[in-house]
DNA sequence: CGACCGATCGTCT
DNA sequence: GACGATCGGTCGA
């Protein structure tokens, strides 16, 4: 049983929990007639202006972040060292830029579909394993950037999967040591021993701050 | 293993 | 004109 996340789960105000919830949910995708789905197992939480690491800080709003500055429940997908497409999640409200990047995924269903637009031939983790995997995968770019995670092509879902904190790991985000202090900040959740959890040493196995 | 490097381009200074 | 919220490959120990 399946049910679409309404806007009401991401307009809350600790974007940090909400990262740490997306973990279990199911993401799918509708993109030129075909259908994908997979379960959430990696998130980072980036805190607004306050936020060092992320693109709105200081209350930078351009063209590029202008989304997220809008109302949550909607997507913000930004292109990262001219190759691949991030995706994240707008949370909060109006004039608040919260965001949670989305790591990685297990794919569930279409998975053909994803072989094929990543160009490999067999299932293994690094499929949906890292940011730019998990677009890539998904059929998600630039392209979908602002639109509403409630319908089709994007949606979220949740389908009754709870992931026990026992079984949740948190750590220091990854990629971001440019923020300084911030780049130590608890904002990076995953689940425990999944395979598609990205980062290498350190970084998939335990408290890594 | 770890370190390093090239790809590739939109965005912001 | 410089620089990424990355990835996958190579090289050396």
């Amino acid at each position: 049983m399946i049910k679409t996340l309404d806007r009401s789960f991401y307009q809350r105000p600790d974007v940090v929990a909400i990262a740490r919830e997306l973990l279990g949910k199911v993401v799918i995708t509708t993109i030129d007639g075909k259908l994908t789905s997979a379960v959430i197992v990696e998130t980072e939480a980036y805190n607004g202006i306050t936020d060092k690491a992320s693109h709105a800080f200081g209350g930078r709003n351009t063209n590029r972040t202008a989304v997220m500055f809008g109302e949550g429940g909607r997507a913000y997908v930004y292109l990262c060292y001219g190759i691949h497409h991030l995706f994240n999640v707008v949370t909060n409200n109006v004039g608040t830029p919260h965001a949670v990047l989305i790591r990685a995924v297990e794919p569930l269903d279409g998975i053909d579909i994803m072989l094929e637009r990543t160009g490999k031939t067999v299932q293994d983790a690094s499929l949906t394993r890292g940011p730019g995997n998990v677009s890539k995968a998904l059929g998600i770019n630039t392209r979908h950037t602002g639109m509403l995670l409630t319908n089709p092509p994007l949606e979220m879902a949740e389908n009754g999967t709870i992931i026990s904190p026992e079984n949740i790991i948190v750590s220091k985000r990854i990629g971001v040591d440019y923020a300084a202090e911030d780049a130590l900040l608890p904002y990076r959740f995953f689940i425990k021993g999944n395979k598609y959890v990205s980062g290498s040493k350190g970084q998939n196995g335990g408290l890594g701050y």
